[in-house]
DNA sequence: GTCTATACACTGATAGAC
DNA sequence: GTCTATCAGTGTATAGAC
């Protein structure tokens, strides 16, 4: 075997460990923050000894910014559906439907990034800046020429957004207190569903962008 | 002075550095987490020595409990003015323009409130699972009269609560990322009274709650 | 590359002088 | 009642054996 595959084969041992250790990483961060989650947790979860994070990712702030910087990543390449529509029931219903899954099958990676958020971003101030603003700046543009298409009404775009996110990310980050309401059981199939039809439903109904509002 | 006298002196300035201390932990625990956040900064932000945390609240959980405890109760007092309305607008919007007051003079509150759902509830599942569940049964019935009435559209109450919390607490639990977006600034009147129309707007005409859409 | 043993800093909590 | 000095425990990180 030459040197090369070699060097290839070690990389992808490599890159299947800091998966696991930022899977496991990920979790942790989420049910405990930055300050409560502990190495040792991190690597019992991973089932790893503890010293061996270290091999992977130098400090616990190395490894708690990959895990932010993924999920940031994550949340962007889901939201290109609302580029992509001919209007805005179809862009706003197809973005509020992805954010719903993601806050369902990734809870966790949520969690993390509210918290990053909430404690005033220590380590992804520039991303916020940047590639979030540049982000935000473009979607009000799509969602202004709707407006002036006479396809919605006259909403603060701005506005609109934060309370798409509020709202699809609050099933994910209090999804605790979701389940407790609920009678301490997660959401079904059916409760998922209603909740994506409640929200798009309200919100759709709310600016307009329905043809003719249900007279249920 | 007799004793009767003193003790209650005594218990004033008691009370006074007990308000003084939560004041000053409900500061730190938003911006730094349970974990994250340590009784020596609490006591600085506080101005006293760090071992008289201790002679007020035994330990660092009962402080922490304590705070959450009070912000609790201070959500469910702000509440009253959903049953007095005499219609969903009324109702829904006076709770949004409350909800919405809140989030911008107690965000701390409530950063800690949502960090501490997030975290699994490990200190207040108990009040989840009595005081905010029979409230949230009794608001649900309310909304439910209001649907039978026709005063408003068929939508499911629990979401409508959920986007509710999450819209309005929003602004308060991801106010750094709000104002980051808003070019480093927090929100001035104009924005807030912005916010606050334009969900009124969004949810109450979503809800089929206003006499005609505006149609502007 | 991997893991054991350990260094070093810091935390929550307390004992005891005033 | 208040504060200084200190303890015991724990956390991150690393040195060094294998």
């Amino acid at each position: 075997m030459d040197l090369a595959a070699k060097q290839s084969r070690q990389s992808e041992r490599r890159q299947e460990r800091e998966a696991q250790i930022l899977k496991a990483a990920e979790k942790v961060f989420a049910e405990a923050g930055f300050g409560g989650a502990t190495m040792q947790l991190i690597a019992d979860m991973a089932n790893l000894p503890k010293a061996n994070l270290h091999y992977y990712f130098p400090t616990k702030e190395a490894l708690y910014r990959q895990v932010v910087q993924n999920i940031f990543q994550f949340w962007l390449r889901a939201a290109d559906v609302f580029d992509s529509a001919a209007s805005p029931a179809e862009g706003i219903g197809a973005y509020i439907d992805a954010k719903m899954e993601i806050s369902r099958r990734h809870a966790a990676g949520s969690k993390v990034w509210a918290s990053e958020v909430m404690h005033g971003a220590p380590v992804i101030q520039d991303t916020l800046e940047s590639e979030l603003a540049e982000w935000t700046e473009d979607r009000i543009k799509v969602i202004r020429q709707w407006i002036d298409q006479g396809m919605m009404n006259d909403i603060n775009p701005r506005h609109l957004l934060y309370m798409l996110w509020a709202t699809t990310q609050h099933y994910a980050d209090f999804s605790h207190q979701i389940e407790t309401l609920n009678g301490g059981k997660p959401l079904d199939n059916a409760a998922w569903e209603a909740a994506k039809t409640s929200i798009k439903q309200i919100i759709l109904t709310g600016i307009g962008a329905l043809p003719s509002p249900p007279e249920t």
